[in-house]
DNA sequence: CAAGATTTGTACCGGTTAGTACAAAACTGT
DNA sequence: ACAGTTTTGTACTAACCGGTACAAATCTTG
């Protein structure tokens, strides 16, 4: 882990490891954790196998990073979503952006978070996917809570029982785009989606 | 292939066909196409590797046996579900039996359809199965084209956008399972959903 | 120019994968 | 009893998997 820049010594590495990470985002987003070999990865990141161990630790490593970028990288936009005025626009914007994100030409169809791996011999895999799946559920209800008390909500709603609801649509999307699904017909499914929204 | 049962010659088979497959089913179920190997296939069947390929052929004859054999089985409600008089009693019934059949004790979570293999490196398996997801759309569509001419769904109603948004509700619902959403939490979210639902 | 540190490329390791060859076993028809 | 047919069990193959040993290459520091 490089020492704070005081001075780097050794031969200095000859990849770009953001860039690495990103394609390795790529090949795990296509092929999912156990589809993706690491013949496939360290060719698409451009590096040879001990390079990639030097720098990113093992598969499963290497996995939980590729996560985290895609966190911060092509599904950023969820936190941005989270900070819209009301439920009904967060709701909105989540899942209008989820559609442009799973059906978009360049990249894989379908939500990493989903086409990683929903079941596999690696439980430890299944099991951080479906940790991260469930922190959605667990934003989108404090979201909602707040929303209540700021009176964009009805006070009546149960939130717990819509986070899930958005949840399910939302992950039911990223199956839909893996499926063939187009990008206009997800975009309808958003649209009877909110048509029902209360509020 | 059994010469009509005129019959049969050379060594009996020692073990119920029917019963190995439905093993099968339920070691594909839980642990994908790829995450099942061919000693987790075996063992769970209680036949040996020969006696598997001269049954069932290949590993991929084997999964669209074993997804036949699911539709009929495990998921043989859907058929039951889009008999319902109504498009509403469709949608509400093929809903709940989804969450009682994803969320089931005794049965791996989550949807074989969805389990199997969302991505994958074979494509072939991946495209079978996204086929068999769609078949599910145009089913729904169709179902509901009908229940427009019987008068129980408004005339203006985007058959197509309600099928596909019932789809993604229902794939999205063996994710949350699979990310360990209770029983209990799915029924409310097929309540939040009907409770939407037009007429 | 050395000495130490780090990366890179090659070549390998043991384990697992899907698939099969082959002979013994168990049946039916003659 | 014998020939023909099919299943069963063992043992094997070739390919691939994730992971690593090792030496050559490239840097900084003294």
């Amino acid at each position: 882990m490089a020492r704070a820049s005081s001075t780097a010594r050794g031969r200095p590495r000859e990849f770009d490891a953001a860039k690495a990470l990103d394609a390795a985002v790529q090949v795990f987003w296509q092929k999912g954790y156990e589809g993706a070999s690491l013949d496939d990865l360290t060719r698409a990141m451009g590096i040879n196998r001990p390079s990639m161990y030097a720098a990113f630790g093992d598969k499963q490593e290497l996995f939980r990073k590729a996560l985290d970028r895609y966190a911060e990288g092509p599904a950023g936009y969820v936190r941005e979503a989270l900070q819209e005025k009301t439920a009904r626009a967060v709701v909105e914007k989540l899942l209008l952006r989820t559609v442009a994100a799973v059906a978009c030409r360049g990249n894989p169809h379908g939500c990493l978070l989903v086409q990683g791996a929903v079941s596999t011999g690696d439980s430890s895999i299944c099991g951080e996917l479906a940790a991260r799946r469930e922190l959605m559920v667990t934003w989108l209800r404090r979201r909602f809570k707040r929303a209540q008390s700021e009176g964009d909500l009805p006070r009546h709603a149960d939130t717990a029982a819509l986070a899930r609801y958005v949840a399910t649509i939302l992950h039911g999307l990223s199956v839909q785009a893996s499926s063939g699904a187009s990008r206009k017909e997800l975009e309808k499914v958003v649209k009877v989606t909110m048509k029902a929204w209360p509020g």
